[in-house]
RNA sequence: GCCUGGGUAGCUCAGUCGGUAGAGCAACGCAUUCGUAAUGCGUAGGUCAGGAGUUCGAAUCUCCUCCCAGGCUCCA
């Protein structure tokens, strides 16, 4: 047999004797390279470092620092927990065990249908680090479908499986088997085998950091109405560093949260005796809110906006009309009955009012495009798991507009809206963004193919216009329409989805909206749903997070504090609160009957943009001290008059003490 | 809705074997008058989420309900 040649990612060609296998070459590269090695790409395929090579095939070595890499040990992790479940538990079933975002998670069924505990966990973590300690390697068999069938005879789910392929079904979530016609496995030791197309890592003593999280139950293929399973959770990572620096960052992203923020800065609370999903806003929550409406009501005067106002509760007959309640009648609040028998249904949506005011007259094509805007405020019966701080609730105000248009004016009217909502999430501090375009939903859609693909095609090609990322999301669109939807990445990367443009041939037609074209003829206008902010509540909980409770100047619901250093000051202090709140600033004052220190700690415990202490020097002098969030150096001797004109910069830049 | 875990003072939390409730911070009062992240002393504050049960006795054990967290499902 004759050498063969492979490719390296650099572009270098590499000679191997013929049944070289991945760990053959990584070693002819390098022994650092052979001892980091995890599995190889193959053409783009990841497979095991022991698989033979084949000749003029494109080669890279994976390693546990590469995404491939941890891929791979994430993978191989899954299978260690469920070998130590099936030692802890034996007869357990094993489902599925993918690699996921930062870690693993595999499903069981328990014997008897025990559940794990989360004391469990401590236990199988440990068998885990046995079976690491046991440097069991991780041997690949193939066997025809018959011979899997037989293998796995006392794992129904994995039965499921191999049928489900070989039925044909390429569902990603399956992701055990890679094709109908082999069965594929990886038998650690004689008594574990997993159903698995791998690549796994050669042995388990290259897995150990490793935690798992935590226990939660998952229906068997994401299916609500099939047997729910025990699913563990686990992160692992190359080193003990790496493990370590995604904890600190779990924790970190902990005391943003926008639960804990509210609380702590006493914005907003979720009191019980109102049920869940039910928030109210105390004084600073509220300000922060109103600054944000008032500014959003601003830029949508300016955006030709006009003001529409509807009420929360409305006959069952304008959900009838608009398809919601055929749609969502388990996720709306059950009606009122009336003496007369007549249902009222608390409103989920704002877009059918907005259709009656259009049809409130004979419309014009000279008038159009209308567009209405309201901060209506809906409620949804969301499932009582599902409700999560300000981010879903059941009571929630949407900055809500209805554009009507013609379809000729549809194109340019979604390019100048997406222009439009960009600009105003800048506004806010948000820079990073993405699209996702949704489309049809499979088997809950309404209108014709041909009003959908125009839709589509329409969105695409405005989404496209403005030159950002566009994802698609097939078969993520409402049942009326398909939307684009503006992702954004925030302070610590996470994505939001925020705005929401949605395209609609079917309401006007519902209720028969129609205007007077230049033809004298009847048409129907076409309607474009969308909001901004989404709900108010639930971008108030992204900004917070956002800027960790470090508000904008703007946005802080209290931007200056002056504190005298001894109650003789506090008089001046009060002629200083007095000047800024002239300014429009929302300043307090807080009287020395405690020691400075302490009245600082507070100030900068509530985050307050400036804190302005005044002393004798600032009495004789007509200054201030300045004590900037974010900063642990105050300024002396600054001018009460340069401070209120920085200050009105800033409100007005929408900028933060801590720069831009 | 389902699975797991939780609910003790306004907040964060302790509370052993079932023996009748504790700390720090916050609040209030008095003293302190201070130049940049906690002044001292004192006072008050609890249907231990709610209900039922077991027990001589329940924060503690059992059951039901409500609420919260993390997931699954759902999200117009």
């Amino acid at each position: 047999m004759s050498d063969i040649e492979v490719l390296l990612p650099d572009g270098s060609a590499r000679s191997l004797p013929a049944g070289a296998t991945g760990k053959d070459l990584a070693a002819s590269i390098g022994a650092r390279l052979a001892k980091d090695a995890l599995a190889i790409e193959v053409n783009g395929h990841l497979t095991d470092l022991t698989a033979p090579l084949a000749n003029g095939t494109k080669v890279s070595i994976v390693t546990p620092t590469s995404s491939h890499g941890r891929d791979v040990l994430r993978h191989s992790s899954a299978h260690v927990l469920a070998q130590a479940v099936t030692r802890l538990w034996p007869g357990a079933h094993f489902a599925i065990g993918p690699a996921i975002e930062n870690g693993f998670y595999y499903d069981f069924a328990l014997p008897g249908g025990a559940h794990f505990s989360d004391d469990d966990l401590v236990r199988i973590e440990d068998e885990m680090r046995v079976i690491v300690s046991e440097d069991q390697p991780f041997t690949r068999r193939e066997y025809s479908y018959d011979e899997g069938i037989a293998l796995f005879k006392d794992q129904p789910f994995k039965i499921e499986i191999i049928n489900a392929v070989k039925a044909g079904a390429s569902d990603e979530d399956l992701g055990e088997v890679e094709s109908s016609s082999v069965v594929s496995t990886y038998l650690n030791s004689p008594a574990f085998t997993d159903l698995c197309r791998g690549p796994h890592v050669p042995s388990t003593s290259r897995l150990g950091h490793f935690k798992l999280m935590r226990v939660a139950g998952a229906y068997w293929r994401g299916d609500e109405k099939r047997p729910q399973l025990q699913r563990i959770y686990g992160t692992a990572w190359e080193s003990e560093a790496a493990l370590q620096a995604h904890l600190t960052q779990l924790e970190e992203a902990e005391k943003r949260d926008h639960r804990r923020l509210g609380q702590e800065l006493d914005l907003f609370s979720f009191p019980s005796e109102l049920g869940p999903g039910l928030a109210v806003f105390h004084p600073k929550g509220g300000t922060m809110r109103r600054v944000m409406e008032e500014y959003s009501r601003q830029r949508h005067v300016e955006g030709g906006y006009e003001f529409v106002n509807s009420p929360h509760i409305t006959k069952a007959e304008l959900f009838e009309t608009s398809g919601h309640l055929e749609w969502f009648a388990e996720s709306m609040y059950p009606p009122m009955e009336l003496d007369d028998g007549q249902h009222y249904y608390l409103k989920p949506m704002n877009c059918p009012f907005h259709v009656l005011i259009f049809k409130s007259r004979q419309r014009s094509y000279r008038e159009l495009p209308l567009r209405f805007f309201e901060f209506g405020t809906v409620y949804r019966y969301e499932k009582s798991g599902a409700v999560h701080g300000l981010t879903r609730v059941r009571g929630m105000t949407q900055d809500d507009a209805h554009i009507f248009c013609t379809r000729e004016q549809m194109s340019d009217e979604l390019t100048s809206l997406l222009n439009f909502v960009l600009n105003l999430l800048r506004d806010f501090g948000l820079n990073d963004f993405y699209l996702e375009l949704s489309t049809r939903p499979e088997g809950k859609a309404v209108g014709s193919d041909e009003e959908w693909a125009e839709a589509e095609a329409t969105l695409e090609r405005v989404a496209n216009s403005v030159g950002l990322e566009l994802v698609l999301d097939e078969g993520g669109g409402a049942f009326y329409g398909p939307k684009i939807s503006v992702q954004a990445r925030d302070a610590i990367g996470r994505t939001h989805q925020l705005s929401t443009i949605q395209l609609d041939f079917q309401t006007p037609q519902r209720f028969e909206a129609s205007y007077v074209g230049a033809d004298n003829a009847r048409t129907r206008p076409i309607m474009i749903h969308r909001a901004l902010f989404g709900s108010v509540e639930r971008f108030m909980a992204i900004l917070i997070e956002h800027y960790a409770g470090n508000m904008p100047t703007w946005l802080n619901p209290e931007q200056v504090r002056v504190l005298g250093v001894r109650d003789d000051h506090d008089v001046y202090a009060a002629e200083v609160a007095e000047a800024l709140r002239a300014d429009g600033v929302r300043v307090g004052l807080e009287e020395a009957n405690e020691p400075l220190g302490a009245r600082i700690r507070r100030a900068k415990l509530e985050k307050i943009p400036y804190i302005l202490v005044v002393g004798d020097d600032d009495v004789r002098d007509a200054t201030l001290g300045v004590n900037a969030r974010g900063s642990n150096d105050p300024e002396r001797g600054v001018s009460v008059h340069a401070f209120r004109a920085r200050l009105a910069a800033e409100i007005a830049s929408h900028g933060s003490p801590e720069g831009p």
